[in-house]
DNA sequence: GATATCTCTGCAATCGATTTTAATAGACTT
DNA sequence: AAGTCTATTAAAATCGATTGCAGAGATATC
């Protein structure tokens, strides 16, 4: 392997003068300049990297801690981190972590490991307290995961709002007896969402019936299941909002099964937008993440971070919005104005 | 940041005994390896994994290039890779090219600067010649991805036997206009599911019609709109096979949207066996690729060769099958004795 | 003409862990 | 008691690029 001082000899001068021409520093004579470039790719030298990272103390590397990159949802907030990532130079490693906490300590290690520069939490098992020990000591920003009470650089939406607007959605189109499949009640967010749908109810005044919300897991069975159970409750639900579109897509599933119809016997609402909304039948409406853009801001944020830059705003909210398909049925009714009708991705 | 050489201190031995107690090395005493790791634990030192990639050559870590982290194909690929990494100690960079050609050179090369141990190509748009020079200056392995006539280490699946396969489903059970929206026929397995759709046609000495086979982009969209252009084929044809699920489930749409029933009015095939071929209605008939198993089998080579491992088989073809669900319509016929009757993911 | 300023380049230290080589103490042999 | 081993530890070289400092020469300023 060619290294830099071989380059030197080649182009007669010295390891720091081709150090400084390839990172482009001035106070290089146009002529040296040429020489040297010719003997890098002469000798096809490739700086390396390994010792560049030592010297200069950074990997030019971020770690992004997920729970699971085949879930549509967090492969898309991914993509929107790497963009920016490559944008500034930045590498992204992956780190998912199936949900467990062992594997999300180490990847948390690395940052302490100096293997990677800073850290972007998309999940996070740990303990509150860790966390923010943890967001002191190095660049941290969590993107959808948030922690109550801690000044915390976050990136993600309103998900109370968010779960309200989905409910009032079903109760504007008359429904008042609506089921509500729950996220895991470990993670923030899925209490947020509980608690949206009980404010709506409340808003409404419409009596809260703990038989119509039970706890899934994010998986589309776990919304089969669940939407199976409320069809057994007597009378059935006429709505069903589930906190994500792989439940509601479960739920939509069983409804099916048991002979009903979407909407016309139950209507179901999803949340996320993922792609998979406008692929079953009917289309299923829901409340759409700007998930590319969490990716986006997340990864601006880290970099300042990492920058050393001060962030005008830790705390970044995103809109969230309601798209309205088929699987609620229409209405006069119209949140917004705006109504989504694309059929493809 | 607390370094070696003051555990070394607190320890009052030299650095290369604290090395050799975090490296397990033997030949050190007991007593002397207890006081070393206590004076790890009181200054909570993590060592520097940028000096130790520097010193050792290696940073223990694989890039893995693939075309797009979202499509599920992908993803799930990626998870097989990155739980074989990380039960050997590796990690996983992420390279997602979005079919820039640039982008991948740029991840390829990071294999030239050391920066990575090794290099996993899902995808591949540089020419076949660059890449059997890659192969033979680093460790590479294609996954899907392969090169005709050269021995490139590589694992994958027997594309022209899967299609054909999936034709022959169709004319078993009785179609003979089958349309075939191919995928980009600049890469090599698009070409070879198309062969494989020519060979059961020949097989079964039906003509072949070139205005029932054209040129799709993996998208549902595209999926879509051939669809479209094969219902305005006069007559059109009875049964569609789509290089992937995605596809399959735009040509699914497009049938309904002319008013026509899956399977009864036009029977649809699809390839790769995402989730969502058990979401959509009727559930999608299609070839099962092992894509986690892919993912396992190619990270297993790769970190053979950065081991220096002789390979004993340099080239994997794994199986694929059928999974008959509901969009081809029932019959006696069975292909394989094994029917997957799977309700949800 | 002397001094200050600027441009360009080289030397040598540095990043922090690892590893080869050497050294020391004690045990064991003969 | 001298010589040989063995176990353990320290010292020093090393990985390869980067960068602070110094110095040489050229140019500008007074």
């Amino acid at each position: 392997m060619v290294k830099m001082i071989e380059v030197a000899k080649l182009a007669r001068v010295s390891p720091s003068t081709v150090s400084r021409v390839l990172s482009n520093s001035p106070y290089v004579s146009e002529e040296t300049r040429q020489r040297v470039l010719e003997a890098v790719k002469l000798l096809e030298y490739k700086p390396n990297r390994l010792a560049s990272n030592l010297r200069k103390m950074s990997s030019k590397t971020v770690v992004v801690v997920l729970p699971d990159i085949t879930n549509p949802f967090f492969s898309k907030i991914l993509q929107g981190l790497e963009d920016v990532a490559r944008e500034n130079g930045y590498h992204v490693l992956l780190g998912d972590t199936g949900n467990s906490l062992k594997l999300e300590k180490d990847f948390i290690d690395l940052v302490r490991e100096r293997f990677v520069d800073g850290l972007i939490l998309a999940t996070a098992r740990i303990r509150k307290e860790e966390i923010l020990a943890i967001s002191q000591e190095m660049p941290v920003v969590l993107a959808c995961e948030y922690v109550e009470g801690y000044d915390i650089p976050t990136v993600s939406i309103d998900n109370i709002s968010a779960a309200r607007q989905a409910t009032e959605h079903l109760i504007n189109l008359g429904h008042q007896r609506i089921g509500f499949i729950t996220g895991p009640l470990g993670v923030i967010l899925s209490r947020d969402r509980l608690k949206g749908y009980r404010q709506a109810l409340l808003l409404h005044e419409i009596p809260i019936e703990e038989a119509l919300i039970q706890e899934g897991d994010f998986s589309v069975k776990s919304g089969y299941d669940i939407m199976m159970k409320f069809l057994a409750v007597n009378p059935p639900p006429t709505a069903v909002f589930a906190s994500n579109d792989e439940m509601a897509v479960g739920a939509m599933k069983a409804i099916k099964h048991k002979g009903m119809r979407v909407p016309d016997d139950v209507a179901v609402i999803g949340f996320d937008d993922i792609p998979l909304c406008t692929l079953v039948e009917p289309e299923l409406t829901t409340i759409a993440q700007p998930k590319y853009e969490i990716g986006i801001q997340a990864m601006e944020m880290l970099l300042k971070i990492i920058k050393g830059e001060m962030l005008v705003k830790r705390q970044i909210v995103l809109a969230h919005q309601l798209v309205v398909r088929e699987s609620c049925g229409y209405n006069l009714y119209r949140q917004g104005g705006e109504v989504e009708t694309n059929i493809h991705t």
